[in-house]
DNA sequence: TATGAATGAGCTTTCATTCAT
DNA sequence: AATGAATGAAAGCTCATTCAT
C-alpha cells in the first residue's frame, strides 16, 4: 500500500506527480483514480479533498504547463540584441524546457481532448496566445530582412512547434544526444530553413 | 435510429469508418462500442460478428494506416533522380496522404499507448522501418554532397515528422492552404535546412 | 445470490415489484440499487438494461400509480345516479385500492422531492387534475345543494385525501378492519361532515 | 462562505434551524453534513462537538416535534367545558401549530423510516399516546352522547389526523387561507361528522 | 470550542463482452 | 449474419465520521 513517493513531501504536490507521471505513461482514462492515489500512498478522499475531480487534476496539469512555457518565452523574447539570435536562444530553450518536462508535454498534447469544451478552449486560447508570441519574433525577422519572408510566419511555427511537440515520442533521456544538443540542431536546422 | 452511414455499404467498411471518425473526434477509450455500432446503423453483436474486440478495432486502424504509408514512400523513394527531388516529392506526398487521411494519423499518434504491449511493439517496429528508409534518403544526399552532413539524419527525420505528426492538431480543410500548399511549403523549409 | 421473487416472471416486473416494495420500506435514498437488483435475482446490468438510472425506476413507479387513480375516479366519477352517491362510491374506492396498492402510496407521499424537478412538476400536475376531478364532484353536490356550501371544495378534497394518503402510515391488512371496512366509515364521516 | 444565519445565534440552535429547513427541502439522505454546516457557517467538527451523529440531529427534531405537540394537547384536553368544545379548540390548536411549524411536520411524516429502529420505535410509541389522547377525548364525547358512537374512535383519530399531516403537502403560507382558517374549516368538518 | 485533512466504505453508473436464439 | 438480454468488473465520486491540533 505504501508507494514510492516520498512521505513527507505535501499530499497535493505527490497528487499531481503520480497523476502526471501515470497519465504520461498510460493516458488520462487509462489511469483509474485509485491508481494514482495508490501510487502517492493516500486514499481517494484525500484526492477529492484537493482536487474537484478527475478532470481538475489534469486540468491543473494544464495550467502548469502554459505557465512554464509562456513565462520561458517571455524571458528569452524581450531579451536585447539581433532577432536571430533571439529566435534561436528561444527555440533551443523551448526544446530543452520540453525535455525536462516530457510527460507534461507528452500529455498536454494527447489529452487534449479529454478537458471539458471550456476548458479545453481556454487552453487551446492560451496556447494560440503563445504561438502568436513566437510568430511574432519570426515576422519581425521577415520584416528586418533576416529571415526569408515567402513562407507564412504562422506556417513556421507550426512547422517548428510540431517537431517539438513530437519530442515526446522518441526522446529518451537516456539516448545518444541531450536536450540542449537536440535543440541546438533542431535550432539549427529552423534558422537554415529560414535564411533569405 | 438509423445512422448516416449508407444501408449499402458492407458493415464492416462502415464500421471501421465510424471507429476511425468517433476515435479521432473523441479518443479511443472515450468512444463505447455502443456509439461505433449506433453510428453505423448495426448492433454489438455484428461488430463482434466481424471484429474480435474493441482493441482489434483499433489495431486494424494501425494496420491500415501502416499499409497506406508505405506504399507512398516506396511509390516515391524508388522513383530515379536527383536525390534531392526524391526527398521533396516525399515530403510534400507524405503531407498530402496525412491531411487527406487526417482521422486516421490523430489516432496513430494519440492512441498508442492503447495498444496491447506486443502491438504497440509491432506497429513501432513498423514505423521505424518506415522512419529508416526516409532516413536512408537523407542519408544518400548526404553522402552525395547535396545535403549538409553536419546534422544526424535520424534526426532530420525526427524533426521533419514531428511537423507532419502534428498536422491533426491543426490543419484544417477549410483552412486557408491546401494540403498540397502546405506540403510544398514544409518540403521547401525542409530542403532549405538540409541545404549544405 | 437466488432471491424469493419467482424466476419465470420478467425481469422488468420483478425489478420495478422489488423496487417498489424496497422503497416503501426503506426510502428510496435507503435503498441502493444493489439491493433491488439481488431482491429481483438479477445483475446490475439487467437493470441498466430495462431502466435508465435508479431514478427512472422511481418515475416509473409514479407513473404506474397515477395511471391507476386516474382510471379509478374516472370509472365512478362517470357512474349515473345522485352526486352524493357517486362521491361515496368514489370515496369508498380510492381507499380500497390505496391499500390494495399500499407500498405505492407510501412512495408516492414520501419520495415525491426525490424526482427531477421537471419530472416533480408533471406528477403534482397530473395530481392537481386528479383531485380537480374530485373537487368538481363536490361542487357539483354544492350546487345541487346535496352538501352544505360552506366550505371550499378545494379544501375538502385536501382534508379527505390527506385522510387517505396517511393510511400507509398506520394501516395494516393484518389490522382489525378490512380496507372496505375502512373505507366505508372514511366515506360515513365524509358525507356526514357534508351534510347541508 | 458567511451564511444566512445570525452569527450571534448560539451554534447548536443554528444547526438545528438549518438542518430542519434543508431535511424539509430535500430530505434526509438528500441533505449532506456539509451542507448543513455550511448553512449554519461552521465546520464539519463544531457539528460533531454538538451532535453525536447526522442521525443525532434528526432525532432531536423528532424529540422537538414530540414535546411540542404534547405540550400543546395538555394545555387543551384539560380545560374545563363541554368536550366538543375542548375537541375543537384541540382540533383548531393542532392544525394552528403544524402550519406554524410545518417544516418540522414534513420530515416527521417523512423521514421516520430514516430512524434508528430503537429510536423509530420510542417515536412511535410516544406518538401512539399522543394519539390516545385525542382519543380519549372523542371517547369521552362518544360516551356523553355528545358524538356519534358507530365509528371507532381510533379510526376518527387516524381520520383526522391524515388531514393534518398532509397539510405539509399543500398548505402554504402565502396562500388563500391562514393557518387558523384551515383549522377552523378542518374542526367544523370533524365536529360535523362526529354529529350523532 | 473548533478546524480541516484524511479515511474507508459504499454508491450509481458504464461498458466490453458473451451467448442463446 | 445478426440480435439484444444479461453479465461482471471496474470506474468516478460522495459522504459521515475521526482525530491531531
Amino acid at each position: 500500500m505504501r508507494a514510492a513517493a516520498a512521505r513527507d513531501e505535501p499530499v497535493r504536490r505527490r497528487l499531481m506527480g503520480e497523476a502526471t507521471r501515470l497519465f504520461a505513461e498510460k493516458g488520462f482514462e487509462g489511469t483509474s483514480v485509485q491508481e494514482i492515489v495508490s501510487a502517492a500512498g493516500v486514499t481517494k478522499g484525500a484526492m477529492y479533498h484537493y482536487f474537484a475531480s478527475k478532470d481538475d487534476l489534469l486540468r491543473e496539469i494544464y495550467a502548469r504547463v502554459l505557465r512554464l512555457q509562456t513565462e520561458r518565452l517571455d524571458r528569452f523574447a524581450d531579451t536585447p540584441g539581433p532577432v536571430a539570435d533571439r529566435v534561436r536562444a528561444a527555440a533551443v530553450d523551448v526544446i530543452v524546457t520540453t525535455v525536462e518536462n516530457l510527460d507534461d508535454f507528452v500529455i498536454f498534447f494527447r489529452s487534449m481532448h479529454q478537458l471539458a469544451p471550456e476548458t479545453q478552449k481556454a487552453v487551446r486560447a492560451e496556447r494560440r496566445r503563445y504561438h502568436e508570441r513566437f510568430r511574432d519574433l519570426v515576422l519581425e525577422g521577415q520584416r528586418a530582412g533576416a529571415f526569408r519572408a515567402d513562407v507564412p510566419a504562422e506556417l513556421v511555427v507550426d512547422y517548428f512547434f510540431g517537431s517539438v511537440h513530437h519530442l515526446g515520442s522518441w526522446f529518451r533521456a537516456a539516448g545518444p544526444l541531450t536536450g540542449r544538443q537536440v535543440g541546438e540542431h533542431f535550432a539549427d536546422l529552423l534558422l537554415a530553413s529560414l535564411r533569405p
